[in-house]
DNA sequence: AATAAAATTGAGAGTACTCTCATTCTTGTA
DNA sequence: TACAAGAATGAGAGTACTCTCAATTTTATT
């Protein structure tokens, strides 16, 4: 993944495969020191280019960092559709879609963790994400498998549990014994029996 | 709370005061803008000392972060134990000590949120928090009470919801049902009926 | 009041960044 | 191949910090 813009980008113009050289780097730098503490004079060193030319694509570097939570929100999600399991069953098409999300964050590591730090940050972003628990909830509720009210702190509950599992997982290591104990708190809190 | 450190120095040497007005200060900054942002020029500024002074009472800009989290993780536990209710029943003393440690951390902002900054930095300050659910989560699955099995991941969820619970009354102001929601969530994650 | 010890001061050396812009180089087109 | 438009360069102006240290002020003791 360390080169996935780029490789994206090798047959557009030099400047759009320069734009991915920048935007592979600031991910590998700020998956590495968070947003805070990276520097643009670190992003284009390791990006092969001049500092100057960071400032002919982008405003600021504040910019910068909201590209690239939205591309990595993006991709993220879109493997989750693109892989869907066809099934009727509103919980397992969620225990189905949680548990490769959370495998997916933790096995491409530089993006989990600028999407645990950015989810800090952004506020719709993260229901763009969450966007795909809340039609299984809802569908889970209305056929009484989820007996529980809808309710959107819900949702946020279920999405701190799935950051956090992500997150104890690019520290410790990927680990699928974590990601079920995240998935059986997801149900207990749904009041999902069996 | 602005003074609290400064208020509790009052009749000590004034070694001791002006440390204590540069915590202060430190807290006022560190909550404001977060520990990555702030600055030793802004914390001296406030406290009314020289930038030097600073340093005859830290080592360096880390290390007061450090006793800052500290300090307010020991005030924050204290105030539970001090107010403990004296009931037999573990759940009742795990709701009563989980919603007014939310309460406090909440109508103490400052300390509330550089609690939940220091969370994700340090690791056996979050246990100093937590050894308060522990007990009575033991007492409560030996009483048959919870039906669950006794496991550190799903203490580490409990308190992600409790500080999420927390992060979102210090955005949004103090509200009773949330803190309420996420007693149900810890309830439900524990396998409590009624 | 005199004095030694301790605490405080603030100027400034050192570092590390962001962002600009005149200049140079590269690319695609005719 | 020549050339205009566009992209890339990197020096440097501006800013904002951390931490040191010689000088000064304050405190506690006699």
């Amino acid at each position: 993944m360390r080169n996935y813009f780029q490789s994206k980008a090798e047959d557009q113009s030099k400047k759009d495969r320069t734009k991915a050289a920048i935007i592979d780097s600031a991910i590998n730098v700020i998956a590495k020191k968070g947003y805070e503490k990276s520097s643009i004079q670190e992003v284009t060193k390791k990006a092969g280019v001049a500092n100057g030319t960071f400032y002919n694509h982008y405003k600021d570097r504040k910019s910068i960092f909201e590209e690239i939570a939205n591309l990595i929100a993006f991709e993220l999600v879109k493997s989750i559709e693109e892989d869907e399991i066809h099934t009727k069953d509103p919980a397992e098409k969620l225990i189905n879609a949680t548990s490769r999300f959370i495998k997916h964050s933790v096995e491409t590591p530089e993006w989990g963790s600028i999407f645990i730090e950015a989810s800090d940050f952004t506020v719709h972003y993260e229901k763009d994400i969450s966007k795909y628990l809340i039609k299984d909830i809802r569908h889970g509720i209305e056929k009484k498998i989820f007996k529980v009210k809808y309710d959107a702190f819900l949702i946020d509950q279920i999405m701190v549990l799935i950051l956090h599992s992500i997150g104890i997982q690019l520290k410790k290591g990927r680990n699928e014994k974590t990601t079920k104990k995240t998935i059986k708190a997801i149900l207990r809190l749904l009041n999902f029996n069996q």
